[in-house]
DNA sequence: CTTGGCACTCCAGCTTTCCGAGTGCCAGTC
DNA sequence: GACTGGCACTCGGAAAGCTGGAGTGCCAAG
């Protein structure tokens, strides 16, 4: 009586995942063996039906109702009973040709989580590429008022990153000339960690009196380089939420609440590191209570081998795992090729 | 029997609607009199009433219940027989403090977007500020690969356009850094619509060998400077929706879809341009069908009478208009301060 | 181990009932 | 002439009752 993964019994559980994604109905012995060929009567289905439930891969909502599958019934399906889907060449054609069109990589971004939220029909979730593996393109210091400057820094992914400085006093124009050529071919090809270092070694190479104003120069810039916490995400797709079913207050409101908070996509997201798998979190499985009734999908992307960021989806947890699986893998791969290429 | 606009009519009119947008619940002669103590009883109230409803301003959703406003009586509300509503000081120091806090001017709209969701408690839309009306501040060219150029493009408003260019030819970077200065010299400090002519000046005075590269460039600003297309937009408060009622597939997913839309939101906010003043748009006075049961207000925002962009909320037709109206005008004030003293 | 049969359960949806808030109208009062 | 109290009427919505069917568990037989 130990858990005795029946072959069959796992063909009766794909059954009813796949019956119950389709149709979000509690499904029944009968209308099971109807629609797929199992080639057993119904009294046997329900057998394996009760020894499914006994070990927690389903549950009947009521007595006398049909089964629907538990998280852990999702779980078992997306680890050993499904593949995941590949698209189709027209969809792959139209994916490409729908990022190629991007100008910036802030395009990008926004043309992928529109793309992704469109073919998965869910909400969609694309974080920025974070700075960290990138290098110094160029830094940029322009004086906006006498006692204010803004400090532009260009990374090689093409992100461009701004910061205002308050200036202690009076700003010398030949002082930011001078500061932007030094800190250029001080910083310029550097990786972002290494520059942090570099910065520190300039300081010293100006004259005391002018120590003040650099100093607050490269505070400024270690903050943009180090800056964690204001990695940015974009979403879209959150029409996709009518479609959850009708408990709304239930499943539809947190969902828009997270989406309003960052942080929270962020750790949702934040497991994702490796562009060659997919994350996916099946209900209870996820950080926040409230998200007890959605599934998340994620993975990384970027240029080669390095992980730039990650995206992903948010859906109901009945959603249809293999193809919105395939569809978050397609996208994360032809993003990572588009950047590669720029 | 020609519309008479009788004083207590109107007094009646408002009960109405203050009593409708804090119940929700159609409104009868009797609770209204009990609420609000207009001095005459039940009866009068209800001869009023017919001659409200007959005139248009208010509705039975069927025989025998209590009345609800019509856009029109909302519209008549909102012009007559309310006056916006000032925060308390307590709001408005909120607002300044947090605003200020801003690093960016991107930050700023989005600190604006969360800010006036907040206390507005509906969906808010800002869209972020236009460049026409500003003015160069710098232009930054760079080299990213061979064949490859980054434009920044830097505005008096700290706003950064950033635009990829694609060389002829092998970039010279003597050429490049040739360009860079004589572009700057050429446009700094000019408003962008001059900008624009003195760029055609520019390219004369390059060697005729150089001209391809030149050219691209000249094209791709003065794309990034006459590009209304790519007018951005951001929203907060999604969560909000969860509050219109509960006629979801109605009122909620046009709100919702519209809001992916950005060039929709555009149209909503558009007819806005003049910082002293508020657009209300009620039900069926904006141009969206779907939104019929959605009212908009909006305003615009930038720095002395100068209208930069325009900000606002999306939220029911049964909303606080006095209090929501304040808070919009409060908010688009304290931005545009702001971004004056930037 | 599988299957048909059977008694049992219980929700979903329909109908019915009923209450009360609200109305319109009318005759009487100030 | 404007306001009021009274009264008969309407109708939606909540509560209660009814019913059919889909589904189950169990059992005895193949």
């Amino acid at each position: 009586m130990v858990h005795v993964l029946d072959e069959r019994k796992l063909d009766v559980l794909r059954a009813i995942v796949e019956d119950y994604v389709a149709t979000h109905e509690p499904v029944g012995s009968k209308t099971l063996v109807d629609r797929h060929n199992l080639g057993v009567s119904p009294a046997t289905v329900r057998n394996d039906m009760a020894a499914l439930e006994e070990e927690g891969y389903i549950t009947q909502p009521h007595t006398s109702a049909g089964r629907i599958p538990t998280d852990a019934g999702y779980r078992l399906f997306v680890d050993k009973l499904s593949t995941v889907k590949t698209l189709s060449p027209a969809e792959k054609k139209a994916i490409a040709s729908f990022l190629t069109g991007a100008v910036d990589l802030d395009d990008v971004v926004r043309r992928t989580v529109r793309l992704l939220a469109q073919i998965t029909r869910q909400v969609a979730i694309v974080q920025y590429p974070t700075l960290t593996r990138s290098h110094v393109r160029h830094v940029e210091v322009v004086t906006m008022t006498p006692k204010r400057l803004l400090l532009v820094l260009i990374t090689s992914a093409g992100r461009v990153e701004q910061r205002i400085v308050e200036s202690p006093g009076e700003v010398d124009e030949r002082l930011v000339s001078d500061l932007r050529s030094r800190l250029n071919t001080a910083l310029a090809g550097q990786r972002l960690s290494e520059a942090a270092d570099s910065l520190a070694t300039v300081t010293e190479t100006f004259a005391p009196t002018d120590r003040p104003l650099v100093a607050a120069i490269v505070t400024t810039l270690l903050e943009a380089f180090t800056d964690e916490g204001e990695q940015r995400i974009a979403v879209g797709g959150a029409a996709n939420l009518t479609r959850y079913g009708d408990d709304f207050e239930r499943n539809v409101k947190p969902v828009l609440e997270a989406l309003e908070e960052h942080v929270i996509l962020l750790k949702l997201l934040g497991e994702a590191t490796n562009p060659q798998t997919l994350t996916v979190r099946i209900g209870h499985e996820n950080p926040y209570e409230e998200l007890a009734t959605t599934s998340v999908i994620a993975t990384a992307y970027g240029s080669r081998s390095e992980a730039l960021a990650t995206l992903g989806i948010v859906g109901p947890t009945h959603m249809d795992y293999p193809s919105t699986m395939g569809a978050v893998r397609a996208v994360a791969r032809y993003v990572s090729q588009i950047l590669a290429d720029s």
